[in-house]
DNA sequence: TTCACTGCAAAACCTTTGCATCCCC
DNA sequence: GGGGATGCAAAGGTTTTGCAGTGAA
């Protein structure tokens, strides 16, 4: 499992007054929502519905613009699992690449680290004259829970 | 590149038969523009236009349906490329896994062979005791005509 | 005070669905 | 003729946008 650091709550809040953007009461709080969820991976209904309790008034307009806000900021990263929305975690200090394990039953999302496809995206050059700055690979099976379900 | 060869016309039209399903002038004209254009991934809205001219009174709501049948028959593969809407190809008749090569800057889509993952799902198992059952992998980057363009 | 930010509602997109009609088999 | 397939329009789900009002700096 990736045990990879992310800035944390001040850094994040610096960033922001620096940057001249408002640290809104809206903001902080869906900021702290993500922290207190880091393990998972929300979509920006789910950080609404955590984030309604706290802050009843909140907008779903403010929250995608929020969470596209911490994306540009690379803050957050935005990932597509297929499901039909997008969800974000936050971007991890360490460069190390993870990936997604997507189960096909569940849905559960569980992340796997690998540094084999570096060496992929030298061959890509050679072979297709593609300059790579990114890849995006996804597994898709059953979680060990569901494998035991589905037998 | 890829060169697999997938089913050809008269393959899939018995196939089509063969499961009760009727050969309509529609699903042979959106079969014909897909083999017509089988270098490319198109969208639905892609098909759409494209069959328009041969047949201007085609839904849209039927591009979807017949692609939706083509992708579970396995003919077609739908894809998602991240751009919002979904993207098909022929099904390859080969089993050789292909991933796509995704340009930043124009969205061209080409593809690149690659065999290595399937060690890489060997290592998952043991690993996070997930079982996989598809990947899926995308890189991002610079086609070799945008690189020239940007620099 | 100022101008970025917010909430609300409406609109934008892609895709699916309901239904009356059509037409392949 | 029957039942799957179609076209149209409406609805669905996610995300974006317009706008008047609000509030952080």
């Amino acid at each position: 499992m990736v045990e990879g650091e992310h800035e944390d709550y001040k850094t994040i809040c610096d960033r922001l007054r620096n940057n001249s953007y408002k640290l809104t009461p809206q903001r902080q709080t869906i900021l702290r929502t993500f922290l207190e969820n880091s393990a998972r991976h929300l979509s920006a209904e789910d950080v609404y519905s955590l984030v309604k309790n706290e802050y009843p008034d909140m907008g779903l307009a403010t929250v995608y613009r929020t969470l596209d806000l911490l994306a540009e900021l690379g803050i957050l990263q935005k990932n597509d699992f297929g499901d039909g929305r997008s969800r974000y975690e936050f971007t991890r200090k360490d460069e190390h690449h993870h990936h997604h394990l997507i189960c096909l039953n569940c849905g559960e999302v569980s992340e796997f680290d690998d540094d084999l496809l570096e060496s992929l995206e030298t061959v890509i050059f050679k072979r297709n004259r593609f300059k790579v700055v990114d890849h995006d690979l996804k597994f898709l099976g059953y979680c060990q829970k569901c494998q035991s379900t589905l037998e």
